[in-house]
RNA sequence: UGGGCCGUCGCCAAGCGGUAAGGCACGGGGUUUUGAUCUCCGCAUACCCAGGUUCGAAUCCUGGCGGCCCAGCCA
């Protein structure tokens, strides 16, 4: 590893707080937050923004805030929090503190009469259709509501009757006062407050009145003392929005906000919207399903948190609305489990070998390396005998140009055992070939056999020791590189994403693995231990294939 | 269309007035009991376009062109 790598990348974030540093701007403090909304599991993207401000507070001695921005109790639940807790952890990363933004309702409250006593807010009673149409259009300037003359004393008493559950949803807003005429339409008197009679999962029944994300947001930062609020970049015509409120309420705390581009990953979706449409009409199995982005599917696939970790890195963090292939992800994790997984062997769609030369009942005990390059993972022990099994694809009656393994009359390495060589093609009626009759020479266990040279290497199990495993094979979930440029994303599911293998085969070593145990059956691809995986019915998911430069 | 933001290799991305880093992908050589790994080599006279300023421009200025976001009582 070089001195360089754990470095993390210059970008323009890192070099504003670099500069702030400098210029001593929050006296030396770097206080970041990550705040999502607890309504869906965190995928992908959100490891983006975890990565960024859990990164920047680590590296500058700074703190980072677990921040659930619960203000809209219709879409949120407990539930949602406890895995988003369980995702951020399992990423590598510890909060300073953990808050909610229904911490502050008490204290948004105030500051709520705050803006209406200084005349920068007014309780309105036109409807929500109404207020859209007051509001002007991108090119037409809006209108004032005949109530944004409201008196103050008018102003506070509804605001208290509205707090205190004498309206129904609907029936008033409260608004900032601000420029029916602006050109950012988030400054036409944006809404701050609105009336929702629903059980909140943590302040219950308190509240009929929940607070808006853009009043809210800012107020909860400066509460905290966040030096830095980042967020993605559909938030730059909220900025305005963030400081006016910041600049007319009693605070002293200013963070700045600042945007940068979300995560868009092909082959995907990456709304939470969508995702939970995905769950919800059963196109997946759960939140947690392999193929999801979702940081609960990716963990479920097979993916570390250091590949995920490194993803972020090399990706980047830019204003640039770019699209990342599935091809960097796969590279990450393929550095990982190429350095970190065990070797093992498994034969995905098998093909019997009978070793003629080879006595009856002897079964012998090989050791083979774990990790062809890292001793210290050590080795195991795997049964030969005289019935093996091999992939099917490894053996041709009639070879492509180039093929280097089992052929008719051909020599094979067994990979970790010796060469065989292929006599006899057992075919059925129809042709099919079911069997293989070789000769083993027994003079090839860890040497070269003398004289001639054998080219290619392949995996076996013995039939007798093997253990049937189901294999779950993944593909993207989608046929588009962009699913949500088509009318409808549902269209463009894969109807291919998952392959149900049954009858594979591994090797006797895997009967006492867990959960989650990562693998790399050799000459196939990394799997991993899925969680309802058994010792009666071992299941292995398909994490990422070799990569595979053979006929490209 | 009003406003905001963005445009450097196929995809990401450094660069911040001194003569185009790196990663992924791709092509080729070597090593290899994984067609994996590892390793070596190649891969933008060029930075959306056009003018201008300058000894010198991807970087500064002007004007175009292209893309993304905003009209929730969602976040």
């Amino acid at each position: 590893m070089s001195t360089t790598e754990n470095q993390p990348s210059a970008n323009f974030i890192r070099q504003i707080i670099t500069n702030d540093l400098t210029s001593n701007k929050h006296n030396g403090n770097v206080a970041t937050r990550f705040p999502p909304e607890p309504n869906g599991f965190l995928h992908i993207g959100h490891a983006k923004s975890i990565c960024l401000n859990f990164g920047i507070a680590q590296e500058n001695q700074g703190t980072c805030n677990l921040r659930f921005d619960d203000t809209n109790p219709e879409k949120e639940s407990a539930e949602f929090m406890k895995a988003i807790e369980k995702d951020v952890n399992w990423l590598g990363f510890k909060w300073t503190a953990v808050y909610h933004s229904s911490d502050y309702f008490e204290q948004l409250y105030d500051y709520a009469v705050q803006l209406i006593k200084k005349g920068l807010a007014y309780v309105d009673s036109l409807s929500a259709e109404e207020i859209r149409e007051y509001r002007g259009t991108l090119t037409q300037i809006g209108k004032e509501s005949p109530d944004r003359s409201r008196p103050i004393a008018e102003n506070l008493t509804l605001f208290k009757k509205m707090r205190e559950g004498d309206f129904a949803n609907g029936d008033y807003v409260l608004r900032a006062k601000i420029d029916m005429a602006s050109p950012n339409i988030n400054m036409r008197d944006p809404a701050l407050y609105r009336i929702r009679r629903t059980h909140h999962h943590r302040t219950g029944n308190d509240w009929c009145l929940y607070p808006m994300y853009d009043y809210t947001h800012c107020i909860s930062d400066a509460i905290e003392g966040i030096t830095h609020s980042l967020c993605t970049l559909e938030f730059e015509d909220h900025r305005p929005l963030y400081d006016w409120v910041l600049e007319k309420i009693q605070i002293s705390c200013r963070p700045q906000q600042i945007e940068f581009a979300r995560l868009q990953l092909e082959y995907t979706v990456m709304s939470k919207r969508k995702l939970a449409q995905l769950v919800l009409e059963n196109h997946v199995h759960g939140w947690d399903d392999p193929r999801m982005p979702t940081i609960a599917g990716l963990r479920r696939r097979g993916f570390t948190p250091t590949s995920i970790r490194d993803f972020c890195e090399r990706i980047g963090i830019t204003k640039k609305d770019a699209w990342i292939k599935i091809a960097v992800l796969e590279s990450c994790i393929r550095d990982d489990l190429n350095e970190n997984a065990p070797r093992a062997m498994a034969v995905i769609k098998p093909l019997r070998i009978v070793i003629e030369n080879y006595p009856d009942e002897k079964v012998e005990s090989l050791t083979i390396k774990n990790h062809p390059q890292k001793e210290e993972m050590g080795t195991r022990n795997v049964p030969f005998s005289k019935v093996i099994l091999i992939e099917q694809d490894d053996f041709s009656l009639e070879p492509p140009a180039k093929f280097k393994r089992l052929i008719e009359g051909g020599e094979v390495r067994l990979r970790g055992s010796y060469v065989i060589k292929c006599e006899k093609v057992i075919t059925d009626e129809q042709g099919k070939i079911i069997e293989l009759r070789c000769s083993y020479d027994e003079n090839t266990l860890g040497k070269k056999p003398e004289g001639r040279k054998v080219k290619g290497v392949i995996h076996w199990v013995s039939e007798q020791q093997s253990l049937p495993a189901e294999l779950h094979l993944y593909e993207p979930l989608f046929t588009e590189a962009n699913p949500e440029e088509q009318v409808n994303f549902m269209e463009v599911l894969n109807p291919k994403s998952l392959t149900i293998v049954t009858g594979a085969r591994v090797e006797a070593s895997l009967a006492n693995t867990s959960a989650r145990n990562r693998y790399q059956f050799e000459r196939c691809a990394y799997f991993c231990v899925d969680t309802d995986s058994r010792a009666e019915k071992l299941i292995f998911n398909r994490t990422v294939s070799l990569r595979d430069t053979w006929l490209k």
